[in-house]
DNA sequence: TTTAGAATAT
DNA sequence: TATATTCTAA
């Protein structure tokens, strides 16, 4: 009937760079350490395949760890604690830092789901960005939306000016990606056609081809955000970088020729590990070399 | 059971 | 502070 509908996530996908456009891997910036303990292989350039982090939930065992830390995590020796024997299933995975890109992502992803089928687990999905764990996206989305609803407050009591109530250094990352309009007014879409039900792609199962369910059961009634003004959130200038990287690696997101699945294009994660002192390590997207 | 959401911890 | 982990509800 409605083309647009049809279009809209063809349009989408096209407003989406081409790999040319990729942003080249800072994998040097990988400690030698970190990269061994990953298997990448040292390029200085070029794109190796990317580190292949523990699956978040396996609910099958896979016997043959894909990698295991070595000393990085543990160091120190004298007994190592839990690391020792058993295999890298309770292993503490790097913390994850939300690059902009990575952010832009996830703002996709939820746009494109709506609020109300945005949950952790089919935004993870649709994000395919591999090393996401549901709980990654939870712990985000839980910001997020205090992000959205800090926002709303603002444009709705607006007690002294737009400026008031932000914090710059927190907001920042949030306001490196535009909050679609539906984010704010659900279910009053002016100009925008917006799916009021989008059965989410999922699919995405683990390696076995266990079915689960796809959508989203609309059994509780989502919050629905109260309405605001629109307030001008586009970033001053240079806020676009859509820089993306290189296609992730084996990622099982199929679309479901069902119903217009929404797969985001093959996100590739720059892992730049620090091990500081405590240790513990650090995953982060290289940015795209935005200013 | 699993998952979402919020609270709490690091 | 940002993110992870934990807890509780549905």
């Amino acid at each position: 009937m409605r083309e647009e509908d049809s279009n809209w996530f063809s349009k989408w996908e096209e407003e989406l760079p081409p790999p040319e456009e990729l942003m080249p891997l800072s994998q040097s910036l990988i400690t030698p350490d970190l990269a061994l303990a990953f298997n990448i292989p040292n390029h200085h350039h070029h794109a190796p395949p990317p580190p292949p982090q523990r699956p978040p939930q396996s609910p099958q065992r896979n016997s043959s760890a894909e990698f295991d830390s070595p000393e990085i995590s543990g160091a120190g020796g004298g007994g190592g604690g839990a690391g020792s024997d058993e295999p890298a299933r309770t292993l503490k995975r790097p913390r994850l830092v939300w690059t902009p890109q990575l952010h832009k992502r996830f703002v996709d992803a939820v746009a494109h789901l709506g609020i109300k089928n945005a949950v952790p687990k089919t935004i993870m999905q649709l994000m395919s960005v591999d090393g996401l764990t549901r709980e990654n996206v939870a712990s985000h989305l839980q910001k997020y939306r205090l992000y959205l609803k800090r926002m709303q407050s603002i444009s709705s009591g607006g007690g002294g000016g737009a400026a008031s109530g932000m914090d710059p250094a927190t907001d920042h990352l949030f306001a490196s990606s535009p909050v679609p309009a539906h984010f704010l007014h659900p279910g009053r879409a002016s100009s925008e056609h917006f799916l009021p039900f989008v059965p989410v792609a999922a699919a995405a199962m683990q390696q076995h081809h266990h079915h689960q369910l796809a959508v989203v059961a609309p059994h509780h009634h989502p919050q629905l955000q109260q309405q605001f003004r629109h307030f001008g959130n586009s970033p001053p200038n240079g806020q676009f970088d859509h820089p993306y990287m290189r296609p992730s690696q084996q990622q099982q997101v199929q679309r479901m020729g069902s119903n217009g699945a929404a797969v985001l294009p093959p996100y590739v994660e720059d892992l730049e590990s620090s091990t500081p002192a405590n240790g513990r390590k650090v995953l982060t997207l290289f940015p795209t070399g935005e200013d």
